[in-house]
DNA sequence: TTAACATGCAACCAGGAGGTTACACGTAAT
DNA sequence: ATTACGTGTAACCTCCTGGTTGCATGTTAA
């Protein structure tokens, strides 16, 4: 494994995961408003949505799984922040298919154009 | 609605479909499959996978229901096409959302400074 | 016209995802 | 010291997802 390799997924399949964990509304929701909201604690965030705090936290466990947020404790409280780092990891999986995509239009315009 | 909304999907909770469409391996696997070997049909991409030929079916229905891949009948065989213009919505979530981030962080920095 | 091929459709199954309720436990506030 | 609060854990439920097999149907080729 190359160092640029090190720095983010090489595989486009190993972003997965990472699509996955972005794949639910609720969890966009929390994303939002601990982009948005600063640092918030779990019962904090579940008086915003329509589901129990247990729920909340399974969602966060999802997202911190990803990568996408990380955890602290302070006291008898947890405080949940964003993390922009694999924001631009799902970011450059997209440009690496569209890149992909070009390219074989490209080829196809070589190929017409023969 | 105005007219920038009736583009692409307004609110971050419409994106939930499209990143849950990307959120699996199989998925990513076929979209780079039509990316850069040009359109297939069904029979074709399974052969690329470790899945039977219905299973691919339904990941096919589950990527054109998100918008990222357009089907047409030739003869017998259908041919299944990639359709980047979702990718470049999934991309403007993104950016949204970092940008969202780089807002508060700006609010945060200022805060501070006083 | 028959045989081979590509697809469509339906039934079915196992496991995981998202949700709930109930309760225990540590920490803060009065 | 007691009460209130924030969280963790566990059991449980339902529904969806990803997968399978079997068979029917339409289309091309021999």
């Amino acid at each position: 494994m190359s160092r640029a390799e090190a720095l983010s997924p090489t595989r486009l399949k190993d972003a997965a995961p990472l699509f996955a964990a972005l794949g639910d509304a609720t969890r966009l929701g929390l994303l939002v408003s601990l982009c948005s909201g600063g640092p918030l604690t779990v019962t904090r965030l579940s008086g915003q949505f329509d589901v129990s705090r247990q729920a909340i936290t399974k969602h966060l466990d999802v997202l911190a799984e990803a990568g996408l947020v990380k955890s602290s404790r302070r006291g008898r409280e947890r405080i949940w922040t964003f993390e922009p780092k694999r924001l631009e990891d799902a970011h450059q999986y997209l440009e690496r298919l569209s890149r992909e995509w070009d390219v074989a239009l490209g080829r196809l315009k070589a190929f017409v154009e023969t």
